[in-house]
DNA sequence: ATGAAAGCGCTAACAA
DNA sequence: TTGTTAGCGCTTTCAT
């Protein structure tokens, strides 16, 4: 055989016309045994395998889903990636990923080249806060998932932890090791998750009575070192860091490092996202763990079970996922190991 | 416009053929401007994107590639796939993506999968060395670039590290520091990668008149805890430890830390592929430092270039990508911050 | 339970 | 330069 058998073929060698082989292979209607069993003979004969393509063309669908991820080598998003990917091979779909690189109009013009693949839903993590420009013009009956960050646009769902409640527990914690200056340092306060978690840091400070710090210049290992520089030479310098994400957090770290400044003793130091060797860091470092993986999974859920019912009408929901806090040894806490926090 | 509209619909509008609108789009033949501007017109009128499963059947191009990736939640293989997306989408391509867990009959079932689907060609990091079932049976004409680990099928490119000579420098490191006993300690000798490494300490130990000691129980950090506690007790301990990979390094240095060995008084460590806060650690950790993302973007590269070319029938061939001694301080190295060493 | 005909949206091949 | 015809491989519809 020259090139790859169709089912032409296969119906052929069956002696059975192409429908009797598309309804053995969809089980759309009953086939009796004895043409099942020759059908089943030539398919293995011929080592035949249906086009994906033509399939899609001709029927509803495509069994393929599009993810949209800002980054692919950060470990939050490949984690979440992952669960997708492995969600989706579950359900016997193909997943076409690409990555927005946090560019609204980037994450655009990738939707619009999934949808024209006829995908038949969209999972993402929108590129920052406001500015997407995903909505229901643009994809018609596919549904769409965002998750991390959710997009206001009443008819999709959204997968999120809880960045405010979370942010706001941990601030709690360290305002109970004593600490009266305390200072919030995030990368940027256009993406969600970072101004919900600046809610939940202010609320904290508030009901405490404090005065509140922020400050968004951890963009580089440059720029968080100019400005933890700058808040030593205050006459009172805080005593202690909250930072928004893994990136702040290790920018912050590094920076406090470098300065000299002992942790937790001369500044405390607890962040959101947890990490891979977060243990092994000396002082090892307390954190807010949000579950990345369980988000791309129970996304992923929600979109199949939206294909399932094939309910399209329905309104958007939004669900949200419980974080723990992790207490290691940059809070000030001097137990052994970590003592995690539901 | 109740579905998406179609070609014909856009000819319709411009009051032109369809195969006017086709040429328009693709570039095939030439148009007249004054056609070129009316089809134009009707298409931005109606937002007309082409359907790209049909263009897929009916013609030969696809536009979309596979990648196939043992996990997505490592960083080390996130970061190759984010190389090979980002180039895919420079030359306009589509990228499926899935994970074969390591295991390659997953590998082989994915890659049937994504041959159904049209894929013009794969990339893949093929799951454990000597087992994969991907071969030119499977693929027909497709081509398929390996990288991180080779397969040995002529007809294939390859894209790999300096596994043996990258290893064979840090271990000579290791040794002239002073070390006559040096450990290496792996996760499984059946990966192809972490095979190399062996064969370049072996031979460093060799060189040096050594005798070899190596040990692959870094499956999980128990096992690798009780296989150094093993080490502890005998009558001279090794002074230096070589890890095969970034797992196997994360898990003798918690197990060196939780033992009470002193890094590097008591015992030095080196491994294999750097990570990040492989600085933050303390002491911070010397690697060797593979270009994860650049080896993905070559791989891909070198996918495309085959495409371009259409030349199916070129003898696969095999690129060697160079690491970099990062010399930290669990070497024993004093100096302050890293130096690398091309 | 099975088959024949039509056509999904597009493009290669030919014709004008 | 442009249009017509045919058909990629499959499934829907209608017939038997």
């Amino acid at each position: 055989m020259h090139s790859k058998p169709t089912m032409k073929d296969v119906a052929r060698l069956a002696g059975v016309g192409t429908m009797t082989v598309s309804r053995f292979l969809n089980g759309t209607a009953s086939v009796s045994k004895e043409t099942a069993a020759r059908v089943d003979k030539a398919i293995h004969e011929l080592n035949y395998r249906p086009n994906e393509m033509a399939r899609a063309l001709r029927g509803r669908r495509s069994r393929s889903i599009g993810l949209i991820l800002p980054y692919l080598y950060d470990t939050f998003f490949s984690g979440c990636g992952h669960a997708v990917s492995t969600v989706a091979k579950q359900h016997g779909y193909s997943v076409l990923i690409t990555t927005s690189n946090e560019d609204p109009d980037t994450e655009f013009n990738e939707a619009a080249l999934m949808l024209q693949r006829s995908v038949e839903g969209l999972i993402v993590i929108p590129a920052n806060h406001g500015e997407t420009r995903l909505n229901r013009a643009l994809l018609g009956r596919v549904p769409l998932v965002a998750f991390d960050r959710p997009i206001c646009e009443p008819a999709f769902d959204s997968v999120v932890v809880q960045n405010e409640s979370g942010a706001l527990r941990m601030v709690e914690h360290l305002i109970k090791h004593g600490h009266k200056k305390i200072f919030f340092m995030g990368m940027s306060a256009k993406v969600y998750t970072v101004h919900a978690r600046l809610q939940g840091y202010l609320k904290a400070i508030a009901e405490a009575g404090l005065e509140s710090y922020e400050s968004f210049q951890c963009q580089t290992p440059e720029s968080t070192l100019q400005e933890i520089e700058k808040h030593l030479r205050m006459k009172t310098p805080p005593t202690a860091y909250f930072t928004s994400n893994t990136l702040a957090t290790r920018f912050v770290f590094t920076a406090l490092l470098q300065l000299g400044v002992r942790i937790p003793h001369d500044a405390a130091l607890a962040g959101f996202d947890d990490f891979e060797l977060a243990d092994l860091t000396s002082p090892s470092l307390t954190v807010v763990r949000q579950p990345a993986q369980e988000m791309g999974r129970v996304a992923a859920s929600q979109l199949f079970e939206r294909l399932k019912r094939g309910e399209t009408g329905q309104p958007g929901c939004r669900t949200v996922l419980p974080v723990e806090l992790v207490l290691r040894r940059s809070c000030g806490c001097e137990h052994e190991g970590a003592v995690v926090v539901q």
